[in-house]
DNA sequence: GCTATATTGTCTCAAGTTTAGACAATAGCC
DNA sequence: GGCTATTGTCTAAACTTGAGACAATATAGC
């Protein structure tokens, strides 16, 4: 039950019953290609004539293509449907505080092309020109990608619903920094920007096989320097009044817990980032300016994983500690939204196997309810690229989006 | 930006414009009356002769009726339309662990009829034949009210999306415990049952008053045995897939601190409930079942603020540290949620003036961003009813929603 | 090889929208 | 009294889905 918003609605004109069937087919075939035209119409409930039409105007638009005719047990064939991702593309960028990853995909968001990374320039002017200089070269590299449909950016900080601008990212240090237009002016492509959890979180539920298109509403939680955390309800990313919707790496597990870099203390990334992790198995706070020795300062999660396999018992321990904090914050997460499913991403669920038990025993600490407890969690490996597939989704996905209404 | 979701969706009809535009018709009328047909047109940027057949549609079934002409400066004189809430009105049902709050309303959840109360029944079964027992007799006696459109109960406990049934209600020792169907066949009426703190929040949404009906995303905080907390997106409340969504009384304040009838340690609840005060207040735990002193027992937050107000240190003390902790968990939902605005209900916005400075400080603590600490909160007094509003939201809200679409 | 059956995709007409504009009724202003 | 502005209704045009007929096509069975 949805209120209509006096303020803000939108009256159906005479195309508006199109336009809705025209996405919903358009998702359909999405979902289901290949697909014939009847069979669309079999399960919208319309009739052949009416999907006859819409296919028509998405073959001329150039979004569906008829490919071979299929195979029937009876009468005449069917002639495929299949959304035309051919010779377009996207290029998916990731700022992140250290270094800067480039991908260009399809409009499905499938890989065309190798990551691409390089150091990331601190200064945005400098670092949109070296962008938009790696943008054209890689896209002049790779002509047999296509004409490309747009630049999808995520980066680590809020970004303004209205003007996309970076309000503030505390990473990198920026604060109300505009980068979509003069990286959209020094490439001649449109740019989309958007926060890395929300990008995510988005990511998947386009995701494109059909078994990961989630059926609810999905929460994703990205595991590495900070905690990313977007939300999806109702099929829409949470954004908020203020852009920071879905914090969760700030909702306090203990107020009286560790420093957090957002200057609160006891947030839940606080106890579970990489550094915290790390923090943990060396028995000291690795925040701290104070200088640690080199091999300190250049160990990684994945080092630790690697150690814990190895039998090392206090990298295992550093590890289940984190997991059953994950699991606790997991709580608040499913207490507070409740969502059908969580996504994981970051470097810890390499060591999944080893830390499910604790981060499960942490959920069951606090979940309200035993099936609550049992809410589905699904990881997403480091090669899986995540915030990259956020990105691509920027630029493919809005085609596919349902029409404002009502 | 919405997906559409493929397993379940809405094509449009011939009918579907039609539909739209009928309810966001009936939406303005609802938030502008009196309003003209013409008035209408240009809000929603139809023709008037549009407008026309939609609201002969509504007057034809008594949604809307006209009444007196208005005036005009020049030419003729437009005629007024109104929501049609003569003769037609709603029971509100507030189920308490205590006690069990009756309310008879029109459809805009205006009061008709004072508030009735009686002891509440702990046994389903007796409960349901005692409220039917009720709901009969108020509705003979006040046959001015008109014609009874459907009974609205809210309960303090989780209440399944789809069968109604109340899936758990601590404070009532309740587990799956069905009230609908048998209360709909005591009194002949429909019966709509839902979650205290969702109701309230769905309430706030559909206030009659337009500069209280909200213009984003909301959230409503009930503190009073114990937190009851709604969440309003995107116009929908969210209900979550185990419908707990919005508990945001058992997120943590520190999972280590005091231990919460929930069975976890450290929720906001056990920070910030009436007993958590009081139990401040006499520097005892409450919850404890030694035996207190009689006038301890029946000692409430009311009779706190009384003392605060009239000087007693101790009583401020006890406020303001509830006060603090209040704004610490609100700003969990500022960054969970980060809603346009919060209202608070509950015994302890009587003492608004003295505890808001404290909350406001919880608050800016941890919100992520100065914006976000200034987030507009609203108080609502318990004279206004928040939970019985709820309840007669319930029935009176469906008939006023966006159509399914898309 | 022939017939019956089933399926796909197109086409036509009917029913029901919004859109555009004309029209009568009404009332104030000069 | 004439002019202008406003409201609400009405009619025709444009475009939608809904229902069903139709041709083309392919398999199964005899």
């Amino acid at each position: 039950m949805r209120k209509i918003n006096p303020n803000n609605f939108q009256v159906a004109t005479r195309g508006t019953s199109r336009e809705i069937n025209r996405q919903i087919a358009l998702n359909l075939v999405r979902a289901h290609q290949p697909i014939s035209r009847a069979d669309l119409a079999r399960i919208m409930g319309l009739r052949r004539g009416a999907v006859s039409l819409i296919v028509n105007d998405l073959l001329a638009e150039g979004l569906v293509f008829e490919g071979a005719t299929g195979e029937s047990h009876r009468g005449r064939k069917p002639t495929f449907l299949y959304i035309d991702s051919r010779e377009r593309c996207v290029v998916a960028v990731d700022i992140r505080v250290t270094r800067t990853f480039l991908m260009v995909t399809d409009l499905l968001g499938r890989q065309l092309v190798g990551v691409i990374s390089f150091p990331t320039e601190r200064e945005p002017k400098r670092l949109v020109a070296e962008l938009g200089k790696r943008v054209k070269k890689v896209l002049a590299e790779h002509k047999e990608a296509g004409a490309c449909k747009g630049v999808g950016v995520v980066v680590p900080g809020m970004v303004d619903r209205k003007t996309r601008r970076i309000i503030h990212a505390p990473t990198l240090g920026w604060r109300d920094v505009e980068i979509r237009e003069s990286l959209a002016a020094a490439t001649g492509l449109q740019v989309h920007i958007e926060n890395s959890g929300k990008a995510c979180a988005l990511a998947q539920m386009w995701a494109a096989r059909e078994e990961t298109a989630a059926v609810g509403d999905l929460v994703f939680v990205s595991v590495s320097d900070g905690i990313g955390v977007g939300v999806v309800v109702n099929g829409e990313v949470l954004r908020g009044h203020h852009n920071i919707a879905g914090e969760f790496g700030h909702v306090p597990l203990s107020i009286d817990g560790p420093r957090c870099p957002c200057g609160a203390t006891g947030c839940w990334e606080a106890y579970i980032s990489n550094l915290a992790t790390l923090s943990r198995y060396f028995g000291r706070n690795l925040r701290e300016s104070k200088p640690v020795p080199a091999e300190v300062a250049a160990f990684t999660v994945e080092d630790l994983i690697i150690r814990a396999r190895a039998g090392d018992a206090k990298a295992i321990a550093a590890l289940e500690a984190t997991a059953r904090y994950l699991g606790l914050g997991l709580a608040s997460i499913v207490n507070a939204v409740d969502p059908a499913r969580i996504y994981i991403g970051g470097e810890i669920v390499a060591a999944w196997d080893l830390i499910e038990p604790a981060v499960r025993a942490g959920l069951s600490e606090r979940a309200l309810s035993p099936d609550a407890a049992k809410t589905e969690i699904r990881t997403v490996t480091l090669d899986e690229h995540p915030r990259l597939r956020g990105a691509a989704t920027l630029v493919a996905a809005p085609a596919f989006a349902a029409p404002p209404i009502a």
